[in-house]
DNA sequence: GTCTATATGGGGATAGAC
DNA sequence: GTCTATCCCCATATAGAC
């Protein structure tokens, strides 16, 4: 058997059980059994559970961010200096976490799963070259939408981009809950649905105008929703 | 010493840790550590680390959801049959889980993480008993957020209530990855604005116009965001 | 109810033959 | 490069004295 092909079988095995079961509770020996090799030639080829775990990332996530650099480019590109659409962004960031995923099985997509995974597991795991092949993205996107979205104060621009991530990671990674929400009337595999009503829910929420400050006026009607809205303190 | 008093010293250690680190990469060595008991009083108060899990839920569970449904049944009772305020439902959902926190460390709050976990961590883990606790609650607010919403078709409104949960459930799970996004610039342990600001968010999120179906025609500006928007099918 | 001691299994990792 | 056999640690869980 070629070396390649070995090596290719334990990454293909361990991607599709990590972002089944996450990291901590798949095995090396779960892996070999699916993989259907030996368990020394895990240790061979990649030394530790730890570095198989970033082989796994490293595999794919160059690949993702590149294609969200390049969609992002252009963009930008075509705007030639003018306002770019949030719903254009948004599909730039979102959807080569799908497009870019190899064997989607009856549930949703296994790359997009994994990513689900990479920011829901507690964050001490994430080796920091993860989230450093991440760095050009979020620099790059947080520029993008300051542009696209002016008015909006830095923090919580940030603060929302923080709940982008949270809904685009978190939704993907527990496609579970939207048939237990639904009582199973939604497709959970409709993942082509899943992106586009998840980007007309993210625009509209990222246009919304600013949070006023604690105890200040709103100019929407936010009166019940901030500063002890329904008598939390009286309550205790 | 007192036999509650350990039972509560064990389930106390045992919330944060969970919180903190997951529930498989807490062993109960860790928890009695932290507890300053005996291995055997773990197994002896009850029985089995799934039922620790399950205890850790279920004090918790029932006064976090009797609390937003009796804060559902304020707001249904002052509006009389009118329509209620979208931000005061998703602050009956929402913020019943910071408030119901008991110690608030320099970090967030115990509790935000640990129901944040519960949404985050693979579905296959977690008891059905936790999820039966959450039935009423999904079934109540659902019913209220499509009142609220009458014109968003319910296949979308299911989906964006997943996304609601997504956005909370992560955005509170993993803290850190705000103080990364914003390179450190929003302080993480504002959790009052940090609430408020995922209302104004989600209000205006789930406020959007329906998704058209695919390749029909949008009423706001979607035109680059659905059917392969970037040129995604010429691109492989 | 609380402890010590221990059973039992699974985990990652390695040595060394082939 | 691949395999068998094994080391060693850590996990959950239990038995049984106090």
């Amino acid at each position: 058997m070629a070396t390649n092909e070995t090596r290719e079988k334990i990454l293909d095995a361990a991607e599709s059980l990590f972002a089944r079961q996450g990291f901590g509770a798949t095995s090396l020996r779960t892996v070999i059994a699916e993989a259907d090799v030996n368990l020394a030639a895990v240790h061979y080829h990649f030394g530790s559970k730890e570095a198989l775990i970033r082989a796994v990332f490293s595999r794919r996530l160059a690949p993702l961010n590149a294609e969200r650099l390049r969609r992002l480019d252009d963009i930008e590109n075509d705007a030639a200096g003018a306002a770019v659409s949030i719903e254009r962004l948004l599909d730039a960031f979102i959807r080569p976490a799908v497009v870019l995923a190899p064997g989607g099985t009856d549930e949703a997509p296994i790359l997009t799963l994994l990513f689900g995974r990479l920011h829901t597991e507690p964050g001490n795991n994430l080796p920091q070259l993860i989230y450093d092949q991440f760095d050009d993205v979020v620099t790059r996107f947080v520029e993008a939408f300051t542009r696209a979205l002016p008015d909006l104060p830095l923090d919580e621009l940030y603060t929302r981009f923080h709940f982008v991530i949270g809904t685009m990671a978190s939704s993907f990674a527990d496609p579970q809950r939207l048939a237990y929400v639904s009582r199973g009337r939604v497709d959970r595999r409709d993942v082509e649905s899943l992106i586009t009503r998840m980007i007309t829910f993210l625009a509209a929420a990222l246009r919304a105008p600013a949070t006023r400050p604690h105890g200040a006026e709103a100019t929407v009607d936010l009166s019940s929703a901030t500063g002890d809205p329904i008598g939390a303190g009286a309550r205790e």
